[in-house]
DNA sequence: TACAATGATGATAATAATTATCAAATTTAA
DNA sequence: TTAAATTTGATAATTATTATCATCATTGTA
């Protein structure tokens, strides 16, 4: 998992409740949940997963409606992004807070690698430029079998 | 639109009906209609889309659980892929016939453009191994604003 | 501190995409 | 041509996500 970027779960909470107040929203529990959550958990988590896991490790109750809700703020936000992984069918969310990274997935075992490649990147840029594009984000899963799979378990 | 590899339809459609009877399968012209549309097609086409083309152009009814079925084989064949577009809530399917390629999408207009790096997908590869995966496919979309949409239409 | 106004939540209904079911139609092989 | 196996289409079922709306929480103000 790429590390996250030097902050405490404290630090980056003031700023949440920041961006909350510039927003001219309310905040709440049940968004610092949703938060405390994606900050603390490893995994990328689909909304139900986020609603089942603050069930269960913080003891409280959210609506399923609410986790939609929240998640899709925090998306427009930009605090979190999705990704959409072949083979499932629903979407699964992490915090933005990490450092930008894409992903390798191993179709045997669902094994996910997070990764940065400079030169991808720049090499994106060139892309979108030479076809008259401005580039706003990106979205690429490599899919493959990993090392563990192919040596048989 | 990358250029179909140098095959005519009918070329095509001869490999498909090798390609069935060597799974086993029994063919119907309900398989070669869909097959038809995507290899006539331009544009990249939800499961809806097909339906109703294959109505309106062909002047036949297909199930849509058959097209659905249909499509579930022709990627489990690999002949032809489908990409989740952020913000559309259904796949859209396009033959793999085509060159392989990636997609770039003005998220004002909803413009495609496919292209291909042959850099990145050099890099790809290299990450792969770097992290022990014997790479099998990606998806890489890029989302940015076109030319025109900048230049305000 | 109490109150009114506004915003957020949760239960649940509504949508929409996709898959499962199963009888009827089609295809295949002999 | 016929029996066996496969495929189709109508439709029901499932699943993820969004919309609705009454209730609860928060904020700013008197």
């Amino acid at each position: 998992m790429a590390a996250n970027l030097n902050i405490t779960y404290d630090e980056y909470l003031l700023k949440f409740r920041d961006m909350i107040n510039n927003l001219g929203l309310n905040n709440s529990v049940q968004k610092e949940y949703v938060l405390k959550l994606l900050f603390t958990c490893k995994n990328h988590l689909s909304a139900d997963d986020i609603q089942q896991r603050i069930k269960k490790e913080y003891k409280v109750n959210i609506g399923i409606a609410t986790v939609y809700r929240v998640l899709n703020l925090f998306e427009e936000m930009g605090i979190v992004r999705t990704i959409t992984i072949k083979g499932n069918d629903s979407k699964v969310y992490e915090l933005n807070l990490k450092a930008h990274h894409d992903h390798l997935i191993c179709i045997k075992c669902g094994k996910i690698v997070e990764f940065v490649d400079k030169e991808i990147e720049e090499l994106q840029e060139k892309v979108a430029d030479s076809r008259g594009f401005k580039l706003q984000s990106h979205n690429m899963i490599m899919y493959g079998i990993c090392k563990e799979c192919r040596d048989g378990k």
